[in-house]
DNA sequence: GCAGATCGATACCGACCGGGTATCGCTGCA
DNA sequence: TGCAGCGATACCCGGTCGGTATCGATCTGC
């Protein structure tokens, strides 16, 4: 098997269409039908079930997609990360969603800058759930990430702390005003319905809470009293003054971990790794 | 890049000798050494230091050799995976250490022939460490492993259940009549340094006691008064008339875990760890 | 029911590239 | 200084990849 067969199997597997996806790979579709029979032949097996109307997927073909993406991941962040090595002056890009670990985030940039040999540091903000993507693919060398919400699929972790959640209200709301609720205090509230988050594949669940994609659009929205929120203690600290964090009782735990891709082996990762952990 | 200039490079890389690298892999030197440069022309970088003497790593080549070998694993599971998933008779491979979780092994493969729909499962007896590279590769689908001594890098697990370790000694040895021990009675005996298993290289660390592979050959020399070792309780249940086991109260708990490769999205995988976490 | 459109497969051709052999040039060593 | 070892270079050949033209099948609309 060669990548070249791999890209243009996952192009006609995602279009399903070998004219688009000629059109995509920008060469005419003959070769393309070609090396695709050619694939088949060589793994004895069909990928593709074709009619001159219609291509589908097989159970095969199904594998095979979902192993090329890896695969095709893992070579772009090959390409990557040996490029960066080879510049000479070490950097390390640290992926964090931003409005994360604000704290935790400051003390260990500054403990890992104090160690010798320190590589400097880059931060990748990024959008939620995107920690693993960006650590596949190469563009990110560690990630901070919140563990259940973060899929650290594929991963290394190692956890750093865990922390209760608390719900963010108008300052005005009844509930503002106790010293700790539970979830069903919160998720009954017919009047707040509780916001929307993007899911990993980027779309919102449904509900009748509104969509946020960002903490500052979040907190507006409570603010106006049209929805509230639970979210990690840490993230609900330093609020405007028109809003509450009550704690609630019964939120699963959430836990800040630091996350590398698994076959690592730079120092300034390993280094990284040491500090976090001993903060 | 293409997997021709890696695999290629990956050769060079080990041997360090572009005529030894040109004849494993069945080719002549020149094409080897033009690829090579081809390779580092691509990546605009140099890969290899080389006088006509010898051939070193760069640090950029470093990176690149690791990644290379992530990457030609997952090609091989890919096919692997690919061609097993055409085959239509649902199948799954599942990896354990011989003498593991004995009774948990037994309730989790008759759980999951009762469910509906459940694939034929083989089970892949290996040696300790070697479940990553099986799933790795595609020779596996799942693994049992002992957490954490078998490393679940880069792999998906569920924790299935925690237990304490026991010290197996022979029967005659005075702490053998004791209820309950403590790690310095054990580690500290000078007549039975403990027993020293392989590492994830395949090597054995450095120490007095014996090298073993098995339960069979550690219990035998356990018996002759030759060594000793501290193990999870239930593999130490069922031992020899001439061996006791005594709980060791400090040593750290073993948790045994059910592990898959990060993308696995086999309906049969799923099934089998909905059924394991259920047990 | 037939003409046309759509789409994948096939036939055929040219150009590029990957691999081979021969040889060069450098380096360490006796 | 001559020789052996090793990687790079020069040059040639053949396979293969990609292009154009066309076929054959299937669905659509009149």
């Amino acid at each position: 098997m060669e990548l070249r067969e791999l890209r243009y199997f996952v192009a006609v597997a995602e279009e399903l269409h070998f004219g688009k996806a000629a059109q995509r790979l920008g060469m005419a579709q003959p070769p393309l039908s070609r090396a695709i029979t050619q694939l088949e032949r060589r793994l004895g097996t069909t990928l593709l079930e074709r009619t001159s109307r219609k291509v589908t997927l097989t159970a095969a073909g199904g594998v095979l997609l979902a192993e090329s993406r890896a695969i095709l991941s893992a070579v772009t962040a090959a390409e990557r990360r040996t490029r960066r090595a080879a510049t000479g002056h070490p950097s390390l890009v640290l992926a964090v969603k931003s409005g994360t670990a604000g704290e935790l985030l400051t003390k260990l940039l500054d403990a890992y800058a104090a160690e010798p040999g320190a590589a400097t540091v880059e931060l990748l903000l990024c959008e939620a759930h995107q920690h693993q993507q960006l650590l596949r693919d190469g563009q990110a060398d560690v990630a901070l990430l919140h563990l259940p919400f973060d899929s650290a699929a594929g991963l290394d972790t190692e956890t750093l702390y865990s922390e209760g959640q608390v719900a963010i209200l108008p300052g005005s709301h009844p509930l503002a005003s106790r010293s700790q609720i539970r979830m069903a205090d919160v998720t009954t509230l017919p009047e707040l319905p509780m916001a929307r988050w993007p899911g990993p594949s980027g779309s919102y669940p449904e509900g009748p809470g509104a969509e946020v994609r960002n903490l500052t659009q979040l907190f507006q929205l409570i603010a106006l009293g049209r929805t509230t929120v639970v979210i990690p203690e840490s993230a609900g600290a330093d609020l405007r003054r028109d809003l509450a964090a009550v704690p609630v009782l019964d939120a699963p735990p959430v836990t800040t971990a630091i996350a590398w891709p698994p076959h690592s082996r730079l120092r300034t990762v390993a280094d990284l790794i040491r500090v976090a952990t001993r903060l």
